[in-house]
DNA sequence: ATTCCATAGCTCGGTTGACGATATATAGCG
DNA sequence: CGCTATATATCGTCAACCGAGCTATGGAAT
């Protein structure tokens, strides 16, 4: 799963959200880190709904307009349940990795000859 | 950056590492979940040292076989360090949004009558 | 008045990157 | 003799993301 996907599946976790309003939650979430392109968003609300990871869940009519509610299913919960689980522990592995990691080794101090001596 | 590339970074992290070695490191890295098949590693390997983010180490040649080393770069671990921190920030991020999930309403009492009134 | 921005939805084509399959080659084990 | 592990590499496919563009309304700014 991917960022734009996972940040989807975390904007609707806490409530149903229409396409625009994902936008909105997604960059809050990311701390303004991912503005989602139409193409982004409605593929992957298309592919999400045909996974059952979400449903729309209603539909308003709003000044003409219409909104299009979609709404995180239990498994889609679960998905993202696990993501984070991952996420974390990728986190984590990554970290004690660079603490391993060699820094600068000093070797041996360096001994100039500036021709000061003759 | 996806989760593939992030673990290749990650296992250069503690030392470099051949090709072979990278697949083990990032097997452990995963607690076994990402087993990388060559396509995925030599393509990801070929377009790091590209962006350079790796580079490689050295080469040595045991029993016949070429082995080559790659090493991470000074900014492929500045890479992956803030790549540690957005997932971290992401996986907080969704897990305060599952917090404020709605879960299951109890909603009003249920009478049922089994016609025990008569 | 007209232009611009925010809200609101959607389509299409291109690119990237991961993946599966396949190939090659050696060493060791059963 | 074949299987598994080690080791590197290529090819074609596919999923997913992205940019650009289109339609439409309402309010604010020019």
């Amino acid at each position: 799963m991917q960022e734009p996907t996972f940040l989807i599946l975390a904007a609707l976790a806490a409530q149903p959200l229409h396409g625009y309003g994902i936008v909105q939650s997604v960059l809050d979430l990311s701390s303004g880190e991912v503005a989602l392109r139409p193409g982004t968003l409605y593929g992957a609300l298309d592919r999400l709904a045909e996974q059952g990871l979400i449903a729309v869940d209603r539909e308003e009519a709003v000044e003409g307009r219409l909104r299009r509610y979609y709404r995180l299913s239990d498994s889609g919960a679960g998905a993202l349940r696990v993501e984070v689980g991952r996420l974390r522990q990728r986190a984590e592995a990554a970290e004690e990795q660079l603490r391993q990691r060699p820094g600068i080794v000093p070797g041996l101090p360096m001994i100039i000859n500036t021709g000061g001596l003759r």
